[in-house]
DNA sequence: AACATCCTTACGGTAATCCACAAAGCATAA
DNA sequence: TTATGCTTTGTGGATTACCGTAAGGATGTT
């Protein structure tokens, strides 16, 4: 089994919930973290130390406070941690269940598994660490199909750019000049329109308002 | 200290994690329940076993599953139990930090405490259990300013309700239609106008799309 | 080269929204 | 009652979005 673990969450009792997990898996030596920058320094202490961990779990979402942040989010420290140890076995262990989310982990940061806080969220974690510790990926039954739905392939990153643009509050003539500078093509306001309206029938979307909520609810942005 | 505590939360690391706050506090009576129908039928029955719970530890949020429940959510459980145990202690334990969510269920709901599930939870926990039992309100610092008056920024149901509909599509005149019908005032297309405007300015949103966006990140629709 | 097809871009009329201001309703107090 | 402030509602013009149509370009086929 794992020898050393390292888990990052900025909840001090889901902290206490995953320690259980793993004590009752027989790993002893594990060290938590609230902050991503802090957990990035021990890791890398580790490595110095000669005794590096084996396995990282990680929340995604951390609150900001009253301390400054390099790594905001978990996805920057997995980013972090994957150019300095390849290898490492990665858990995800969050509330978040987009699809999107899941499948750039799984396919961009090559996570071993994602394992959702939800009802059943300590049993499935020990399921992940027992799988991963076998070179098996572990998904939880409300993601498996993040890396098969073939519903939103329809839709390209292209499309997920529009879309994303308009839910930061650029207009449509602004999202067109925002495409021109970053020459990304088509970027006229015509285009810009056909592309959403074509978004709209897919979605069935009454209007550009209820575009972006069908589509952060799916996940997409 | 309390004898019989009733833990009420979908999470189960978190019902570990709260599990071991109690024990901590020499409580050892504990029943906890991940739905909120359970926790209705155990609290029911506790008082007809004639050994009744002595406080209430309860999440707001619950996530659907296949189980098909008539109390949705946290603030529905506490509505029900105030009726049958108006002087039972109750302390909310939520991700949830909205000073109006906070500020209702002090005033209307009359709980006990209120916990944010943070990096201090596990800790802020044990003062409010603590502070509870001696019959002080507990409020963490997050949201201890919720019941201070200079707050009438802050978004109420009626906003909420705005927000929702736009996001599921209809427009500003069907909105009015809708407020009409349902007997809320204000309803006129001018005055629905007028508050999503303050909204806009209140989430510093540039349109109503970037307002909805902004607003479904909050978690508030 | 000629043609078809697909994609991009442009234009114009209609509808929805944004915004400032004005009128009406309603409560409280002098 | 009248005055005063506050909220709700109404109005008109500017802006933006919506949607159909059509012109221009690139590519591929014959």
């Amino acid at each position: 089994m794992f020898k050393k673990v390292l888990i990052v969450d900025d909840h001090d009792d889901i902290n206490s919930g995953v320690l259980n997990v793993l004590k009752a898996n027989n790993i002893v030596n594990i060290v938590y973290s609230q902050y991503c920058d802090d957990a990035h320094l021990k890791f890398k202490r580790a490595i110095f130390d000669q005794e590096p961990f084996d396995l990282l779990i990680t929340d995604l979402s951390f609150k900001k406070d009253h301390r400054e942040c390099k790594i905001l989010s978990g996805e920057a420290l997995i980013d972090v941690l994957r150019t300095e140890a390849p290898e490492l076995p990665i858990i995800v262990y969050s509330m978040n269940s987009l699809f999107q989310k899941v499948r750039t982990l799984i396919t961009k940061h090559r996570v071993n598994a994602y394992v959702c806080k939800d009802r059943k969220g300590s049993l499935e974690l020990s399921q992940a660490i027992k799988a991963v510790y076998n070179k098996i990926q572990f998904l939880s039954p409300q993601v498996k199909n993040a890396l098969s739905s073939k519903l939103d392939l329809e839709i390209n990153d292209y499309d997920v750019e529009l879309v994303k643009q308009l839910s930061n509050g650029l207009s449509q003539a602004e999202i067109s000049a925002y495409l021109e500078q970053n020459n990304m093509s088509p970027s006229s306001l015509s285009s810009v329109e056909k592309r959403l309206n074509k978004l709209k029938d897919q979605f069935k979307a009454n209007n550009a308002i209820h575009l972006v909520a069908i589509v952060k609810d799916l996940g997409l942005i």
